[in-house]
DNA sequence: ACCTGAACACCGTTCAAGT
DNA sequence: ACCTGAACACCGTTCAAGT
C-alpha cells in the first residue's frame, strides 16, 4: 500500500493531533453514523495504522471522550448566541432555542452522545453539566416572562424534556409539521 | 412454536424453544443492561453453543426481533389496561398513563427498544406502531376532557414527546420529586 | 429437528521494535 | 515523540457432522 499523502487537513503534516482525530470522527459520525466509527475506519481515514490510536488515546472510552468534550465546546458556544440575543422578547427566544436543539446539524450528534452517555459514566457526566446549562438558559426564559421560580423552574423542564423527546421519536429531519406543532407547544408553556 | 417443554427450570437437556431465548434475554437485560446480551452469554446460560443460536435465529437482528415484538406484545396488554380504565377522569387517567410509561418494570427494556430501534429499521416500525397506539390513547384522554381534535392531537404529542424526553434524561429512576414535578406538569397540558 | 465443534472475519487492545 | 507490524482475545457468523 503506497501511503497516501497526508489527511487533506490543516498543512498536510505527516504527523497527527488530537483534534485531527476527534475531527475525523466527527466526520465518520456525520457521513455514516454511529455504528461506523471503529478504530479502523479512523486509521483508513487518516492513513496511519492502530497503534498511532493508541499512542494518543489509552483506549476507545478515552477517545469517546474527547469527542464529547468537542462536542460540549460548541454546545457552550451555541448558547453564548442565546446570551447574546436575551433583548429579544421571551417568546422568539424560546423559539431559537427550541430550533437549535433539534436542529439540523447537531441532530446526528446529540444522538451519538446520549448513545454514549447510557454506557459511559464519563460522557453522561458532561451531557448532563452541558443539559444543565441549556437548562438554566430556557428557564431564564420564563423567569424573564414573568413566571414565578417554581413555575419556571418546571415549565423550563417539561420544554427541555419535550425537545428531547422529540429528538428521539423523530424518524428524520424535523418537517415544516413538526416547526407549526413546535409554535403551538410552546403557546401551551408560555400560558399564564 | 408452541411447543414448551421443561422451560424454566434448569438442567433439563430438553430442547429450546424461541420463547425460551427471548425469556433469557430479558433477564441479561434487567440483570446487567444492554451490553450484556451476547450471544455467549445467552448460551452458557441456556447451557448450549453457538451453533443452537443460529439454528432457531438468523442472526443477531432476528433475534432483536423476536423480542421487540414480545415486548409490544407485553406493551399493548398494558395498555388494554386503560382502556378498562376508561370512565375514571381524564386527569387521573393521565397521570397512571404517565407513571406507567416512565415508570419501574419496563424502564431498561424501553430503553433498550429505542436504542436498537435506532440502528434498525424493523425494530424502529415496531416500536413507531406501538408508539402510535398509546399517542392514541393519551389523546383521547384530552378529547373527553373537552378539547377540539386539532389541539387534542398537538398536546397528546407533547405530553408524550415529555415522557419520553424524561425517560432518556433520567439517569435512575424516576425519584419522588418526579412525581411532583410530572404532576404541576400536567395541570399545564390539561389547562384550557 | 436440534445441536456440537471447529473454523473464520472483524474489531479493540497490547507491545516490542522502528524512525 | 510518533508510528509500524504482528500478535491476541472476543464476538458474530458459517457449516459439516453428529444425534
Amino acid at each position: 500500500m503506497a501511503r497516501s499523502d497526508s489527511a487533506g487537513g490543516s498543512g498536510g503534516n505527516s504527523r497527527l493531533s488530537v483534534q485531527d482525530w476527534v475531527q475525523a470522527g466527527f466526520r465518520i459520525l456525520a457521513d455514516d453514523g454511529l455504528k461506523a466509527l471503529t478504530i479502523d475506519r479512523l486509521c483508513k481515514r487518516l492513513g496511519v495504522t492502530k497503534g498511532s490510536f493508541y499512542w494518543h488515546f489509552t483506549d476507545m472510552k478515552a477517545y469517546r471522550n474527547a469527542l464529547v468534550d468537542t462536542w460540549a465546546a460548541v454546545r457552550d458556544a451555541d448558547r453564548g448566541d442565546f446570551d447574546a440575543l436575551s433583548d429579544i422578547p421571551p417568546r422568539e427566544r424560546l423559539s431559537h432555542m427550541m430550533t437549535a436543539l433539534v436542529g439540523p446539524s447537531h441532530w446526528m450528534l446529540e444522538r451519538a452522545m446520549r448513545e454514549w452517555a447510557r454506557s459511559q459514566d464519563s460522557v453522561a457526566a458532561a451531557v448532563r453539566s452541558s443539559d444543565q446549562r441549556v437548562l438554566a438558559a430556557v428557564r431564564q426564559v420564563f423567569l424573564d416572562d414573568g413566571f414565578a421560580p417554581d413555575e419556571a423552574d418546571m415549565r423550563a423542564n417539561a420544554t427541555f424534556a419535550a425537545g428531547i423527546g422529540v429528538l428521539h421519536l423523530a424518524g428524520s429531519r424535523p418537517s415544516s409539521r413538526a416547526v407549526d406543532w413546535r409554535e403551538q407547544f410552546l403557546d401551551v408553556m408560555l400560558r399564564h
